[in-house]
DNA sequence: ATATCCATGTAATGCGTTACATGATTTG
DNA sequence: CAAATCATGTAACGCATTACATGGATAT
């Protein structure tokens, strides 16, 4: 039911056809909430039929036209209520942690190997995050800088701060995930020496 | 689909009914894995259709009878090729932290309230497994009591160790996301300080 | 006997994933 | 004119959630 909230989300900043909205889940978005093409397109169907959101047909080259989605105040209101609402934490399903649980099932390489590409994702996951932190500290994102033009210059340092605010979590949980990753690296050479 | 791992692994341990598998769910594995009841029946039917463990009927009381399932050779190589494979990492959908970007949407009483209660959900949950990992290191959780009865004493440290390990990271996890949580109040009192 | 376990499900629905599918427009 | 981008889907499947449903066994 997020995948919703997190696209009444992007329209508040500014309208969006479904292919922009999908674009934006490969970024920005998308590093905190993930969602298929194939997802979005009904998704804005839905919420259109229920009013949150305005379909209009825009021209697009001569012979064509694609559908700009603006949000509506019913939808400024269903995302201000959901903001206002307590979050529901979902149950826990933690697959590499569950897998840390049985190494003694699997190979000590395979562990290395396993524990190793959990470091290099969230490497790479912090990376991101990080990244996309700094683009919103000096406004160089687009979508940002889209942001902070359509709304008056009192919020503009709570919408850069609260941001910066959330993906400086997703860096944080990162570090921590790569620090376990390393003891367990260590860990299984303790218990099951390399061959030298 | 991890969640006949999940039950493999728990039948490495011993034979165990439904009812049993599911109880295991509301603590120990419940703790990294969740799944419902209504989940587990049909799931452990399946898992024997396909030969990977085992159902036969025990007494219970004068008029009825039971299923212990019992993991077989099918069951036990499928688990460790499992653990043997790569883990793969889902999409991210992290609702906390996406709502937590758009905070200047909600309320700041509402948005304290959130923190407070992410604060609250990591504090008990890192309890638990705080707790899970105590037992679990003096081998006072029975599961695990059971399971080094079955095992040979070189595999005991093992066993121990890495269950303790993945029990360590969730901890760690909790700390870093209740930390988060605490700037977050600190940033509140900045951006909308509390009438006083 | 009554409450609490123990035991085992079904049904409807929803959310998400994967794979498949197509065509127009712009850019180099 | 070819390639990349923009645009928009459908269909099948599977996993998970919620709600509903029932009845025997054991302990007090």
């Amino acid at each position: 039911m997020s995948l919703r909230y997190a696209l009444l989300a992007l329209l508040t900043a500014e309208p969006l056809t479904g292919y922009d909205a999908a674009k934006r889940f490969g970024g920005s978005v998308g590093f905190v909430w993930h969602a298929p093409d194939s997802q979005i397109y009904p998704e804005l169907r839905r919420m259109e039929k229920e009013g949150l959101i305005e379909g209009e047909q825009v021209r697009w080259g001569p012979n064509s036209t694609k559908t700009r989605y603006s949000i509506t105040d019913d939808g400024i209101r269903a995302f201000r209520d959901w903001m206002n609402a307590p979050v529901d934490y979902g149950p826990i399903r933690d697959a590499p942690h569950m897998r840390a649980a049985y190494f003694e099932w699997a190979d000590p390489d395979r562990v290395r190997e396993n524990l190793q590409r959990h470091i290099d994702y969230y490497t790479e996951q912090r990376a991101r995050w990080a990244a996309m932190r700094a683009s919103i500290l000096d406004a160089s994102h687009p979508t940002i800088a889209t942001r902070i033009e359509k709304y008056p210059a009192q919020e503009h340092e709570r919408i850069i701060a609260y941001k910066a605010f959330a993906y400086q979590g997703l860096v944080d949980r990162a570090t921590a995930e790569i620090e376990w990753a390393r003891d367990g690296l260590d860990l299984v050479d303790k218990l099951s020496p390399p061959s030298p």
